[in-house]
DNA sequence: ACATGGCATACAAACGTTTGCAAGATCTCA
DNA sequence: TGAGATCTTGCAAACGTTTGTATGCCATGT
């Protein structure tokens, strides 16, 4: 049916081994040998059974990307990353969605762990001990999550909040509401562990609000929080709990952002198209989602291990919009 | 390292070959014997080596998935659905998005092609010859296309159209604009062939607009065209470009619903979170993920390949929120 | 008691690669 | 011209399964 390797060798006069290595090893055979092989392999329109290689290498090429929730917009940006740098590094990309459970999360990583040579966690809820157990069996890097010691990608979220805390104090605002994202998450806390440096050197009163599961609900409750506050400003772990904000204002009759200022985090798409449209922390998402596999592929490689850096830190910006303006009588 | 069949063999005192008949063609077997070897295997935690199993079987238990675009949140739904039903039936999932390009789709289809048992290929915008030449290597099945007899998996866009267009009508508006999506779209089409004569049962006057690209920008750009029409409601080709329609017509100071109607199309997450909130015609998204999934399985399963039906429809159900209202002067 | 048949299991080949080792060919230099 | 070194290639084993065929055993019926 599909040609193998012998059909190339036969084709082209020589053992499969001498196939083999004039596909790959391309140093140890003779140059006009190789060439001959070679046109004969696209002659033949030859592709290497991957499982086989894999059987006798050990190695699948393949990755797998475990992300919390395709639906949040968020992650398939993410994902988009992750998949266009892993195709040019011509390795396929499984993608497995936990819809926020746990549990699923490490049945989940187990199942793929089989099939992958390294996997990526994005913002995992992982307990430490799970994602060490994990790690023995299968490599590992982690994406806007540091933990024991793993290779990890992450964004300067701390750095983000100071952006973001500074602008509202330049526009005037002296008391800011944060609504914190859920307690399991590491970028979350992040964010909380940032804040309070960063309003005391801007000035600004805090009050923060929360956990809340990272739903568009979850700014909407949280906007009638905020409101009782008294707060001028308020913002959210993400930017759909932020797009919950600006829905429940928008019903109170509180009008954004002359009444109220609103930021949210992570830039979605979504964002800049919403009336009014968002000020929001920009992560780089598909950038992310390139360097993680970077950091995977450069673990994978054993060579590169001792002088790879195994924690990458991007940078955040903040992209001021319609939805920040000076707070009331300012 | 890991547990092979032979560890399994040797510690249940019985040859590889009745571990592997134990394990899955349990009739074969004596069933203490097979016992024997179960507890064995799980003893040592023992999984199938899926490479070497697909090497001997031809099958690889994985499935792919290719879609235009993740950014439009339409397709995560899909996504989520395809990945419970494949991991219910233990299959894994590769899902590979071509960024709406043509070329790339059928670059990434075929390298797929080569490490999945089948193919699912939704709201592609692949040629029919190409279709065709694809599925003569591999099981293809669609998903929002129909073409060249490929087992598919629509949904019911006519219907759809006329459930919106009839809701119009009983508002009162005698005057509707059609944003069309992508020439090359399938279902585009297919809504473009429902439309005129749901309008005319109606009594209804259409204005087609387009072809615009599935995106938030044809919205807002489409929105000025439809205000110049002289319409009363918009019906767009999906719901980012309904949104677009919602920010442009915001802008211009013209009110939803009260001076325009909108109707979307897919019933993505965002739609009940906007301001106002999107009348749509809902798509299921995860179910029809399921069902492209039971689509491929038993195509893939040949001893039911006779007596499959191979093209299944769902229904779409309009989804009345506040975007539309009665035409002025009604 | 012996042939017959069915059941349970083992043996071995096969899937399509990669890779260590060895052998043959060619070249270099004295 | 011959010995060694170098380059090129082939052979065969191995990866971890599945599966067709063969074998041994026991029960059954005559």
């Amino acid at each position: 049916m599909v040609a193998t390797i012998r059909d190339v060798a036969e084709a082209a006069g020589v053992s499969p081994s001498t196939v083999s290595r004039a596909l790959t090893d391309s140093e140890l055979v003779n140059p006009v040998t190789r060439d001959r092989v070679r046109r004969a392999a696209t002659r033949l329109g030859y592709q290497p059974n991957r499982a086989a290689r894999g059987l006798i290498t050990g190695r699948t090429h393949n990755i797998g990307l475990i992300v919390p929730d395709l639906a949040n917009p968020f992650f398939p940006g993410v994902v988009k990353g992750v998949r266009a740098r892993a195709h040019e590094a011509d390795f396929a990309m499984f993608v497995a969605d936990t819809d926020e459970d746990e549990g699923a999360e490490a049945r989940l990583a187990r199942t793929l762990a089989k099939q992958v040579d390294g996997l990526i966690l994005c913002s995992t809820r992982m307990k430490d001990e799970d994602l060490r157990a994990l790690s023995s069996d299968i490599t590992v890097v982690l994406m806007n999550r540091r933990a024991v010691d793993l290779p990890a990608l992450t964004v300067d979220n701390v750095g983000g909040m100071r952006q973001a805390v500074s602008h509202l104090a330049a526009l005037g605002h002296r008391r800011v509401a944060y609504i914190a994202g859920p307690a399991n998450s590491w970028s979350s806390r992040e964010r909380v562990r940032g804040l309070p440096p960063a309003a005391e050197a801007a000035g600004v009163e805090l009050v923060e609000l929360g956990d809340f599961p990272p739903h568009f609900g979850s700014g909407v409750a949280a906007a009638d929080l905020a409101l009782a506050k008294g707060v001028t400003a308020v913002m959210a772990y993400n930017d759909v709990v932020a797009l919950g904000l600006l829905n429940r204002f928008s019903t109170r009759g509180v009008s954004v952002p002359e009444q109220m200022s609103v930021v949210g985090c992570d830039d979605i798409t979504l964002s800049a198209m919403c009336s009014p449209s968002l000020t929001t922390i920009a992560l780089p998402q598909k950038q992310a989602g390139r360097a993680a596999v970077d950091l995977l592929l450069s673990v994978l490689d054993e060579e590169d291990r001792a002088n790879t850096s195994l924690d990458v830190e991007l940078e955040t910006q903040l992209v001021v919009r319609a939805s920040t303006g000076p707070a009331p009588g300012f």
